[in-house]
DNA sequence: AATGAATGAGGTTTCATTCAT
DNA sequence: TATGAATGAAACCTCATTCAT
């Protein structure tokens, strides 16, 4: 009847469409919140019968884990390189904020739904820290310490800096989210200065 | 009948009243969410009724109004020195950061609810933008010419630089949030490292 | 203000609305079954909003457990004579009847929407054994065992005899709901076949 | 092709699939009751899909209604024997209560969940007491009727002792499905003195 | 001013039934 | 004929808000 194997292509349809649910539920999480959205609205958004929803879900806070799921799924810095991330310590810090900007470019929704429930979550909060602030951290102290031992670095305390830079990109995000007007407009600008400062720091030249 | 004036008196019961009661909504709101909160919940731990509730508020909605209005209200860096804040650009960033130690502290719970809401709430998050952000960021855009002016700082761009203290307060607070398990106890030392990077960078000394 | 006191006044208005419920829902339970009775439904009955049927009970089927506490409540024939049951053997098992006609005539409905589902509920199930057939079947049993020391019967195996006797009532009373036109009506002449045959056996006498 | 007849092995394919649906439908039904039962639990029990189902029932109430139809045309006492039922009164009704026995070991989960749904839809009542009470009632009547007629019993009046055997076995059932644990491991003990009492009574003998 | 029972709109979820494959 | 994903009506239940006391 047609080339493909018929599983394959209905296992193709069905993940589609819950990627199609999860990312309608995403966006709307986001313009709205978890709670004011209603299955109903997600339903409509993914242009499903809220019946259908529930065949690919098994509730409303399961779709929010999924979300999360997927979160965590994301190739990080290091899996994107095939011959290695870069090793100059300036750079490196560039590249990072060049890859966060296209991470909350193309799943900021998500970013932004699941955040707001983790503050008030602790369930969520903790998988979250885990799943995600965790790995986060320990590529980014694995990379420090190699240039700190290579000495492009000051032996500086790497819990405390893998803290600040992380603190950074969250902060920037949430800054952009709640309506500054430069963060976004302006963020390779933003990530050569931060990298500059980072570096050299603040104080004038002798 | 009294000594007291009782308009006074009965002022400060009233005023007495709702602090009690925003208290216990962001207690209730941190804990679990502004949406799974009842306002049963909220009456029950402000031990009040549901109607005196309403007595003293006008919705749900009005409630995480007041509390934002309470945090709004908080006295900033240069209100709590009358005889001006340290001028001393590294001294600065540590004061900041100690009194922001203290918000946390005391008004912990509050920033939480009001900021999960905020994440999803286009309306309140203009509303935080402009009576919480900007107002911090202008105190330290000042601050920062001023240094910048009187040589102890390099003629960085302020508008990136506030932006970049800003994102880490609110990053380190997310990250506290979060369940980080250093950033709270070990605040001062990690207020000193930022500082002292901030000022001298992380680039080795020749 | 009135010469009751408010407490029991309300307790007492409190009290009248849980009954005025439970008798709308035991109305429908029985005509419709548990089932195709709506939350809905009841509410209209015992005319109040489907909100306040949840200020009084927890659940759908927590109403129904608070029908089967009502029948296990109802005072046993026992309960009903200050001087004591008659003690003669066949006046006994007619008076018995007498009660059960009243009972039935007065709490059909309960028993019916409690019946129907305690037959596909072995939790219910469980606890309708043990509330309310065991104690009826000790009194029974106690009665019997009674009037066979007394000499006014055989030395019959109790045991066999109370599940008889149970199963004959039971029985009775299922055969009624079903639709057979001749029990309720003649239930009297009934009582007094039965309380015969059950004494003299259908045996010609020689 | 092969020595049967086409369409009379189709039949006997779709007659046994409906057998196997409604057999694990009344399965079901007695567990959980109809309403608890999904049409997904039956379809799985029954190893066919859900569609399926409606290939062979129009609906779920068409279920019910089959497994009714099924006990309806279960072969009765008179049925059961070629050369007639026992014709001695005392022997009738132990072998009456021994096909009863025979009847609720091989259905009992069919009528367990025919009778809990007949308690609370006066339709299903109807059909149930026509179908099933009335013709059993009738041949109950016409035995009667023969040993009054022969001597072997007292001139009692049939209708009342119809209905009370029918009631004892009603009742007998369940009060086996609400747990006794005397009833189903000594109903033969059981049938025997039911069957002496019915003849002989209770009073003692002179 | 304080109470808390009553309200009912609206939310999440279930499930019998349909229908394209 | 068999399948099982899709449907959407309708069920149960929650909860912000009101109002008589």
């Amino acid at each position: 009847m047609n080339g493909q194997h018929p599983d394959t292509r209905r296992e193709r349809r069905i993940s589609a469409r819950r990627r199609q649910i999860i990312e309608a539920a995403a966006r709307l999480f986001a313009e709205k919140g978890f709670h004011r959205t209603t299955t109903h609205d997600i339903a409509g958004a993914a242009d499903v019968s809220e019946g259908t929803l529930y065949n690919y879900f098994e509730s409303k806070d399961d779709l929010l884990l999924a979300i999360m799921e997927m979160l965590s799924d994301l190739p990080n810095l290091s899996e994107r390189y095939d011959d290695g991330v870069p090793l100059d310590a300036r750079a490196f810090l560039v590249e990072m904020m060049r890859v966060r900007r296209e991470t909350i470019d193309q799943y900021g929704a998500m970013l932004q739904s699941v955040l707001s429930e983790i503050l008030v979550n602790p369930e969520l909060r903790k998988q979250y820290y885990q799943d995600l602030v965790i790995p986060g951290m320990m590529l980014l102290s694995v990379h420090l310490q190699a240039r700190i031992d290579d000495g492009q670095l000051r032996p500086i305390p790497t819990p405390f800096t893998v803290r600040l830079i992380m603190s950074i990109m969250l902060g920037l995000y949430v800054l952009e989210v709640l309506g500054d007007p430069i963060i976004q407009p302006q963020w390779e600008e933003l990530s050569q200065f931060i990298a500059t400062l980072f570096y050299e720091g603040a104080a004038p030249k002798e």
